[in-house]
RNA sequence: GCGAGCGUAGCUCAGCCUGGUAGAGCGUCACCUUGCCAAGGUGAAUGUCGAGGGUUCGAAUCCCUUCGCUCGCUCCA
């Protein structure tokens, strides 16, 4: 057994993918669309596997997560409070020169003196009357203009140009020009990573709409509901699924970078540390691995955090992924986003690097709190305990609370840029806010997340179960075959059912039998084309982890056999004699 | 969006330079044969040579455009 490395296994990978029904390119027949993959046969199997083993996981195994589907468009102020309408847009521009491509808002201001140019003529060869311009430092001679000039004017065919209608302009604070050589940079152009559509006939601006960017907000924007209908009381989570869209600049590496793709998301909401020192007296520390048990009243966002993120990796596991494909990456403060408090990105080995499989944020109160400003409606809870505890707290304590939450808003306002006196002051106004409100029993719930892509996933699912056998037979011809070592709960088909042979009406009824038996609980695919090796290899291909085969004893050849079959382990190739009535019994946990 | 490379049967690829009307291996399907790991035999299907246009008597081959893929730049909340 050996293991391919690096392109050459994606390639193999991509083609094993078309050739036996994972993953095809969508819109192929019209030379396919970019970003864009669909799934056939065996991979819409595994996908399903995966999504469901999620959502029992998540949602059905726990007492504190509940479901929710919801519309992928939705009311386009969801996009401007959750910042996406904001972010998402990014203005570019291209260097005309060397085409290196800048972010407009990054681009340092300059100043200096700047040559502008309306074309250039060669009288051998053509005239090109595109205009240009180039923006020297001070005290640069102006034949180093000219230059860079000319190389733009060759690279627009004419080969020995001579410069027409110089004319020097002197400016301050410019961003136009690429700081490295001096040349002019394109007009900016505004590149939004959302996907705009119209809501009814009109197709005005008033009607435009956004495919969601990524499934976590309609979680916030119903959480309301849920909490109400649900019956659940913080700490508790809303888990959806779903179809997500990003214009992406350079989709890449087959399905991992795609414009259409599907999340499993998770928002968990937590109490306030706050709120938890004043219900169980102190907040765990995240240190004491209190994380791996089940959750408990003191835990604070640290605790759960770190707990999501265990639960996250052992979810891996139990489909098959082993620690040792992962890589935790925790995000450092300065790389966190302005609503992070922590973030960890667990990363997969792909095979053309090391990339994020999931992100599990912690995220404060943020979106709560966004959504709040921006639909006018109140997101907090209220909790009869919180307030009754509050009211018994000594004043000390209430106090040091006060003090410390102060502190860190003070040094959060300081990190924005904000004068020490403005920060504190901002920070104290805050602080009544918030511990009025506390004291009443109220907060905004804060958040993890643990976000995962589906698509990802299963690319990661096929690169970790890709693997080849190379057998030599007696003649010394050696051949290699693909195994996909799917774990048995996701392999797309549970068990190949073969009669040993087809010519032999006996051995295919009673081989159609069995797979009866066994097809209303689990996948299986029939198959008595060609011979049995074939049959055998044809599913370690397709990542079917047993394969059942009737031969004559079945039959009662030998009658002490009569009503076995022969279980074929796909990893070991090991056979064991198993009674027909034994194999759902036998199958179904190793499936399920 | 820019630059480089690539695109021929389901898959892997030859043919392209030097135009003459498309091939191999594997796979697929049918039949025969089958006695547990891609066995053998016989037969068959499959390509508007990524698409469009141009040059030419004639284009998979030369030229232009376009789409897709890969890599690099850029982007990735």
């Amino acid at each position: 057994m050996s293991e391919p490395k690096e392109n050459v296994l994606m390639e193999k990978i991509v083609s094993l993918c078309k050739r036996r029904g994972f993953v095809y390119q969508s819109s192929e027949i019209y030379g396919g669309i970019n970003g864009f993959w669909d799934y056939g046969p065996l991979g819409a199997e595994l996908k399903r596997n995966v999504k469901e083993q999620w959502w029992k996981t998540i949602v059905h195994h726990r007492d504190d997560v509940a479901g929710l589907e919801a519309t992928i468009i939705m009311h386009p102020k969801i996009w401007e409070a959750s910042g996406h309408v904001a972010t998402f847009t990014d203005p570019m521009c291209d260097c005309l020169l060397t085409k290196k491509r800048f972010r407009a808002d990054q681009v340092e201001a300059q100043s200096g003196t700047a040559y502008h140019y309306e074309g250039a003529e060669d009288p051998e060869t053509v005239t090109c009357r595109d205009p240009f311009s180039v923006l020297l430092p001070p005290g640069k001679p102006p034949e180093s203009a000219r230059k860079v000039a000319k190389e733009f004017y060759q690279q627009r065919g004419v080969s020995n140009p001579t410069l027409i209608g110089e004319r020097t302009e002197k400016l301050e604070g410019t961003t136009r020009y690429n700081p490295e050589n001096g040349a002019q940079l394109t007009e900016r152009k505004p590149f939004n990573l959302m996907f705009k559509t119209y809501v009814g006939p009109t197709a005005t601006e008033a009607d435009v709409a956004y495919l969601r960017p990524e499934t976590a907000q309609a979680i916030f924007a119903q959480f309301k509901n849920v909490h109400e209908t649900a019956r659940q009381k913080v700490p508790f989570g809303i888990g959806q699924m779903g179809k997500a869209f990003r214009n992406e600049v350079t989709p890449r590496n087959f399905t991992f970078r795609s414009r259409e793709f599907e999340q499993m998301e998770l928002e968990f909401f937590i109490k306030p540390d706050e709120a938890v020192e004043a219900l169980a007296g102190s907040v765990a520390k995240a240190a004491d691995n209190a994380w791996q048990g089940e959750p408990q009243a003191d835990w604070g966002w640290e605790v759960w955090h770190k707990y999501w993120v265990e639960q996250r990796i052992r979810f891996y596991e139990g489909i098959g992924l082993t620690r040792d494909c992962f890589e935790e990456y925790w995000q450092k403060p300065e790389e966190l986003a302005h609503y992070a408090r922590a973030c960890v990105d667990i990363l997969y080995k792909f095979p053309f690097g090391t990339q994020e499989l999931e992100g599990i944020a912690a995220r404060g109160d943020f979106d709560l709190a966004q959504h709040e400003k921006h639909s006018g409606k109140t997101m907090g809870v209220f909790d009869e305990e919180l307030r009754a505890a509050w009211g018994k707290l000594d004043e000390a304590k209430k106090a040091a609370m006060q003090a410390k939450f102060i502190a860190d808003k003070t040094a959060a306002g300081l990190k924005k840029g904000a004068t020490e006196a403005d920060a504190k002051v901002q920070a104290e106004a805050e602080a009544k806010v918030y511990f009025d409100k506390l004291a009443k029993g109220q907060y905004i719930p804060h958040v993890i997340e643990p976000s995962a892509g589906v698509d990802r996933l299963i690319l990661a699912l096929l690169a970790n179960a890709y693997s080849e056998l190379t057998t030599t037979d007696e003649k010394g011809k050696s051949e290699t075959r693909v195994v996909m070592k799917f774990h048995p709960r996701i392999a797309p088909v549970k068990v190949g059912i073969f009669p040993l042979l087809k010519n032999k009406p006996e051995l295919v009824a009673k081989a159609k039998a069995v797979r009866d038996l066994l097809r209303p609980h689990m996948t299986v695919f029939y198959d008595d084309g060609g011979a049995i090796g074939r049959r055998y290899a044809r599913q370690d291909e397709a990542g079917t982890p047993f394969g059942v085969t009737i031969d004559f004893d079945t039959l009662g050849e030998k009658p002490e056999l009569l009503d076995t079959v022969t279980l074929r382990d796909r990893d070991t190739q090991q056979q064991t004699r198993v009674a027909i009535q034994d194999l759902l019994g036998l199958l179904l946990p190793k499936v399920r």
